[in-house]
DNA sequence: CGGTTTCTTGATTGGGATCAATAGGAGTGG
DNA sequence: CCACTCCTATTGATCCCAATCAAGAAACCG
């Protein structure tokens, strides 16, 4: 956070989570990024990166020069395409996150929260139905703006539910059309 | 939402606001939009809009068909430095809701929120410290995660307190050295 | 005007935060 | 291999902020 930006970052392995820290030092994780996803997108704007990126296992990102990916998606067409797609789907997946913590309550937000590892997992080849959790129950909650405490009883809630099943950062997907349900759920 | 992306959309004048409707029905304001603001951006990635603008007031927008755009910032790079910093702005202005619906409470999501707004209208050459707000406190509340009574609520008591002045829809801004310090209030 | 929407304010409830204590790993060094 | 420490996770008890329920009041509008 605060670099220069020079370059944008494409994730070919491993696993990450982003944070940014506000004026009175609380901070706050925006996003986990695995395979396939670009990071960067957010330091365009005022030539800085607006937020920090660690890695949370061994992982690879290849380096994406900014003024060369320019020069050559001036060269060609589908690349620069290519590249404003990227950033739309980041201010779509931006969209999604805002909705979650604005309507959806503790439960919704973690079936949400599960659900959506479960697919990007599935996308990069992994299991959909189990998978180790890289991170802690604290970056999680601060990710869906709940505290760890909140984010580990709503495990043990879903897992005495039988939608899955919790050992620690082990998570087995038992019933994922039933986190559909609490997910979708008419609060209304 | 739903439609067709073609274009983009610069505001030249007026206030709006965008909201996305969700699975179940639920749906809540993403954005208020005003002069110089940039309608749109969301559609680019699956080629359809995936939220509904609507106009507050009289207002004049200009219509910026893409492809026109594109073939236009291929020709003229700083056209195209410009498009590329307006969605980065946008992703990093969705950030900022992020933090403020994941990590603040009622009193200083508002006053980020009228400290926003009064920055916004300086910013067109409209008077910082007293403006006429266009959307509800329903809209408000939709906006920032909270209920309609809870706005009303923080507005009257910001009012005793001696920041604002609220007189229904007119808003002035008595103290905004104190609403910041009310929005960076170490809540740790 | 009467009707409707929007706003304000009070009373009560409830979901998640907070406080607190314990347990479970993982890593380190003996 | 065990003993020790540190970090992380679980679970219980209590509290508090904002939601909900409810009733008027104020503004807007045809």
């Amino acid at each position: 956070m605060g670099d220069r930006f020079t370059s944008l970052y494409a994730v070919r392995s491993g696993f990450f989570k982003s944070s940014g820290l506000r004026d009175n030092g609380r901070d706050q994780v925006t996003r986990f990024s695995m395979t396939g996803d670009v990071l960067g997108l957010d330091g365009i704007g005022q030539e800085h990166h607006i937020c920090n990126t660690v890695a949370l296992e061994d992982s690879d990102v290849c380096a994406i020069p900014f003024a060369g990916l320019q020069e050559l998606a001036h060269e060609i067409p589908s690349l620069q395409r290519e590249f404003h797609r990227a950033m739309s789907r980041e201010i779509v997946r931006e969209r999604g996150v805002m909705f979650l913590l604005g309507s959806m309550n503790a439960e919704e937000r973690l079936a949400m929260f599960l659900l959506n590892l479960s697919r990007r997992f599935a996308a990069s080849g992994y299991s959909s139905s189990e998978f180790h959790l890289r991170m802690t129950r604290e970056e999680i909650g601060s990710y869906l703006g709940q505290k760890l405490e909140t984010v580990s009883r709503i495990f043990s809630r879903f897992q005495q539910e039988g939608l899955i099943g919790v050992q620690q950062k082990y998570i087995r997907i038992l019933d994922s059309a039933g986190l559909e349900r609490v997910m979708a759920r008419d609060s209304d």
